[in-house]
DNA sequence: TGTACATCAGTGAACGCGCGTTCACTGATGTAC
DNA sequence: TGTACATCAGTGAACGCGCGTTCACTGATGTAC
């Protein structure tokens, strides 16, 4: 099934992907994506309805990565289970810090989750593989407990991520506490995590 | 001190805060400001150097009055330090729901707070309101400690308002996990908050 | 197998829009004598 | 106190730009007979 270019929804996709994590997702524009797949910028639409049906695709392919890369982390059988939950931890803080235009196209309200049913399942696979350690970590523990854990956890690197990207603070050239202690929490990720989950 | 309108550059700034909070800071102008505001369009030209001069303004307001209601929250003696604390938790939290474009503003790399000494100082003001109540909190220790609990907190406040607000999650029609335990969360913030807090 | 036709992927020009900013201006206010 | 002048806040038209999307098209591919 080969017209013309070959696979071009597959190649905008992906080139939607770059140009996002280039330029972030509130200042690419369809052209620009055209142009990197070398396409008319109008082809687009031969494939995609909108713009924003193109942004679901690229958000639907970082939380499945998201969710691939944790689960890969969690995967490390010869670790214990406490040293898998860091390491997903620390897979996520440097996934966000890493793909940080990306991440924010996936938490962004741009696009409307419920209209796009398989985003919603990337974003809450992502997180299931969260609920899987913790009930690993906490057996025998209650199912709203659990819940409870899972927000705090997500909440405290989500959290971080948004502040170690805000470079103003983190590398102020001001002399502040906020600074130094950003820094701090940088330069030693892993001791962070390990003090702020409480082993 | 006044000119034909009297105080514009004031009610630029009120206007702007205004219009951030109602169309979010990616997607407001500085052409809806001037209208907010029943100037003509370049009227704002003659007390900002540009948009973004304006929009520091707005950051500015939005951290000054986050510092404030956080030292109210924290100036409640009649209350113990623990309940301080909690308090400053909701309020922080509230302030990241109820003005959530305002707080995009705050947290958006858009305005470089390097380039705008009063904003950076603002939400360092705001930061080391945190840094008061957790070293009441825990007397006697070390500076380093102390740092990294500030970060440890403000990471899971900061990422609980991003969680919070995703509605597309929250208030998702499918019944997942995610959802749930984020209604959950939702509906009775204070009793998350005790128990992520570790009381 | 060859031909006529239908389908459909990709093109290039054009649309209308809102934007930040510039410019020459007007007219009110402040000031020097 | 009155007048002439300078200052400067606010105006309205215009600029050039990039954008999402539409449209009529072209030309390659697939299909029926």
């Amino acid at each position: 099934m080969k017209y013309h270019h070959g696979n071009l929804k597959e190649e905008l996709i992906s080139s939607a992907c770059i140009v996002c994590e280039a330029d972030g997702h509130d200042r690419m524009s369809l052209r620009s994506i055209a142009k990197e797949a070398k396409v008319s910028q109008t082809a687009p639409y031969r494939h995609f309805k909108t713009k924003e049906s193109l942004l679901a695709e690229v958000s639907t392919r970082g939380f499945t990565e998201l969710k691939e890369i944790l689960q890969n982390a969690n995967a490390k059988k010869t670790l214990s289970t406490r040293d898998r939950f860091l390491e997903m931890g620390q897979t996520y803080i440097e996934f966000g810090l890493s793909k940080r235009n990306t991440y924010d196209l996936m938490h962004s309200p741009v696009i409307d989750k419920t209209q796009f049913p398989e985003l919603l399942n990337s974003a809450v696979g992502a997180f299931e593989e969260l609920v899987c350690v913790l009930a690993e970590l906490n057996p025998g523990i209650s199912a709203k407990d659990l819940d409870i854990k899972c927000i705090h956890y997500w909440a405290l690197v989500h959290g971080l991520v948004g502040l170690l990207r805000n470079d103003s603070l983190a590398e102020s050239e001001i002399d502040t506490k906020a600074g130094n202690a950003m820094g701090l929490v940088k330069s030693d990720l892993r001791s962070f995590l390990i003090s702020a989950l409480e082993f």
